[in-house]
DNA sequence: ATCCAATCTACATTTCGATGACAATTTCAA
DNA sequence: TTGAAATTGTCATCGAAATGTAGATTGGAT
């Protein structure tokens, strides 16, 4: 199931959208303006965001680059009559995971949708409320409970980072991989930075002694984290 | 290095996109109709179609779903002035990564190639679980089961000489080869230091007493990864 | 002014990976 | 057949580089 933000001001297109994703299982929220966009994307935390580029009262553009400047872990999809060369690569440097130029037949927006979600399986929501052994982890609440009962709140960082982990669990994550995904391309944590929210988030599961998750470092690559089933 | 097909035959688009990608390191033929394009698919075998739909002597749609028919493991791009809504899901319908619409900047291409190849690895991929009697190799977790079911991690180096040598299998790699690979064109670590791996992959693959896997030194040359079936 | 997340700095610790000595094996010429 | 030369196998060892960790510092929000 995906949380689905739809940007668009045509009144016929925005609800056939909607209703159309919804139908498909998704949650679906649709904001007509700029503004009523960001309260939802503030709210709502969706991992993919429709937009349209003509807006009443902003540029589409522009207000994905807020967006992505604020999380990264969503994917971006442009919707738009606009077909110049110029805006579209615009669009794909903002990190747009793609560009449907309109008229588009609804049933391209669907198999585009379906190419993403096939190769980008870490953008996937994950449940409400996941549990190992006795460890319990709640993504959208930024809390985890240790092995002992406790909640413990999680930053926004560490959070993040263990849902990069967890999502793409026994399989060994580069650092550059994390930096990129938490930071962005063009910031540079100084080396310990990301070994310093690891220690948090070790404390945490090290906590179960049947060591139902483990974060373990792979040396000269960076960490893997691993489930244990029992 | 990829191996990419170019089906276009305006002339002017056909060698600018040859020569930049040429330019990237890639491998690059360019056919300019449908009859040399079939050619060249069967001899070269791309894993990359770059297909024009407006062809001289046939459809690029037509074409690519037969291309498709030979072979699944390449990405297929349209490039297409045609912006009308049937013409684009068809070709998604194809199994497309990508559809567009002329006129593109150059650099829009290569940013949804770049987004491509980032995301679909998928070209040089092994399994996630390779299975050979009781051994099985885990590279992206840097693991390897052995003979006796224990789970034995891996290190970088380890794991990039058995990935070499597995990607191989049956043929000789010569040594040169290994350590150009993995250590670079550059550096030239003593002769003894890839034997040290090879010992260390060994005890691994001869806790196997049905020798599933095994590598041998080819004397004067390198080392050899035979998968044995039974 | 105070809090807390985020980041950085400095130092401790671990371990990977390279090396070289030596043993074992194969090759090939005499 | 034999033995020297070349190649490969194995082991213990060491240093550098990667990682672990505890605090200090920054900087923004309330």
């Amino acid at each position: 199931m995906l949380n689905i933000l739809i940007v668009e001001d045509e009144e016929n297109l925005g609800s056939t959208l909607e209703e159309y994703l919804r139908g498909l299982g998704h949650k679906c929220v649709w904001a007509k303006s700029g503004s009523e966009a960001t309260l939802l994307f503030k709210k709502n935390s969706p991992n993919l965001v429709l937009m349209d580029i003509g807006l009443p009262d902003t540029n589409g553009l522009k207000l994905a680059s807020l967006f992505r400047k604020e999380r990264k872990d969503f994917v971006l999809l442009f919707l738009s009559a606009l077909n110049d060369p110029e805006t579209k690569v615009e669009a794909l440097e903002i990190g747009a995971e793609d560009y449907i130029t309109k008229p588009f037949a609804l049933k391209e927006l669907i198999l585009r949708l379906e190419r993403i979600l096939k190769t980008q399986a870490s953008f996937e929501t994950l449940p409400e409320e996941i549990v190992h052994g006795p460890l319990k982890i709640w993504f959208r609440r930024y809390e985890v409970k240790d092995g002992n009962g406790n909640i413990i709140a999680l930053s926004q960082k560490e959070c993040a980072i263990l849902e990069l982990l967890y999502k793409k669990h026994n399989v060994a994550v580069p650092r550059e991989e994390i930096i990129e995904k938490i930071w962005g391309e063009d910031k540079f944590p100084s080396n310990r930075t990301v070994d310093n929210y690891i220690v948090k988030l070790r404390k945490w599961c090290e906590s179960d002694p049947n060591r139902s998750i483990e974060i373990q470092s792979i040396r000269s690559i960076g960490y893997k984290l691993t489930i244990n089933h029992e």
